[in-house]
DNA sequence: AAAATTGTACTATAGTAATAATACAATTAT
DNA sequence: ATAATTGTATTATTACTATAGTACAATTTT
C-alpha cells in the first residue's frame, strides 16, 4: 500500500518532499518495479496538491530513470534493479553522515554517539 | 573560530540554513555564552548574502531567546546554559529519530542498521 | 563633539514554487 | 464508435525568498 506524506510546515517545496516519499515507497518495495503508479490527477487529488506539482516529480524521476510515462497509459516505474539498490544503500549513507556530521560538530564523542543511537534504538 | 556555512544548491532557503549553522556554532561553544555576534551587516559580506536575510534570522534567534540585539551595540548570545543544552540533545535526536525513520521505512532491521552505523562511523 | 558602527525599518525588484484553469493528443474502458 | 482517463502544455495569479538601496536612531569609537 502506498504511502505519501507532504508536511506543510517544511522548509523543503513540496516537489521535494514529494520525489523523496515516492522514491522511499519505490525503494522500500510499497510500489513494485513494473507496476504502475497513481495517475498524475488523482494522487494530486489524494494530497490536496496542485497536478503541476505532482507532474513536475513525475518528469523529474522520469529523466532520472526511475518512472516511465506514457500518455493514456500513465506512468510505470521502470524496474533496474540494481539502480534501485544503489539509491537505497546511497540514501542511508547520506542520512547517517549527516547524523555523524552533526554529531561531531556538536562535540559528541563515537563512543557517547553509538550509545546515544543505541538507547534512542530501544526506546523508539 | 565561528565557522559557517551556506550550500547553494541546497533546497533549503539561506535564512533556514543560516539559523542551523549559527546554532550549531552556538552549541558547539564554538560562539561563546554571552559573546558578541558579527555584526548583520559584517556577516552578510562574509557569507555574500543579503544584511536583511542575516537581520531575518537574527530576528528569529531573538525570539527563541537564543539571541539579544541593542542597537549601536549588536547581537549578544544569550546564556541560559540549560536551554542551550536542551537544543543540543534534542537536534540529535530528531537527528537521530530521521535517521531511524528512513531505515525502518525501506527495511532495514535494528541489527543491520546499527551495523551499518557502526561500519560508517569506523569508515569516517 | 564628531565620525563610524549597529540595529531597525521601509520600498522596490526578480526568481522560484505552487495554484488555478484550460486545452489537446494518445490510450484505455465501455 | 464513444466516452473516460491519462500525459502534456500553456497562461495567469499568488506567495515566499532573496536582493538592492535607502534612511533613521542608538551606541560605540575616535
Amino acid at each position: 500500500m502506498i504511502k505519501l506524506s507532504i508536511n506543510d510546515s517544511s522548509s523543503l517545496p513540496i516537489h521535494i518532499q514529494l520525489k523523496h516519499s515516492i522514491l522511499m515507497n519505490i525503494l522500500s518495495g510499497k510500489l513494485e518495479a513494473g507496476g504502475k503508479m497513481p495517475s498524475i490527477r488523482s494522487l494530486a487529488k489524494i494530497l490536496k496538491v496542485n497536478p503541476n506539482t505532482v507532474a513536475k516529480v513525475y518528469y523529474n524521476l522520469e529523466e532520472e530513470g526511475i518512472l516511465g510515462g506514457k500518455v493514456g497509459s500513465g506512468f510505470t516505474i521502470r524496474g533496474n534493479k540494481k539502480k534501485l539498490d544503489g539509491f537505497k544503500t546511497l540514501l542511508l549513507e547520506e542520512e547517517i553522515n549527516n547524523l555523524l556530521g552533526m554529531a561531531v560538530g556538536l562535540g559528541f564523542g563515537k563512543k557517547e554517539l553509538i550509545e546515544l543511537i543505541g538507547r534512542t534504538i530501544e526506546n523508539g
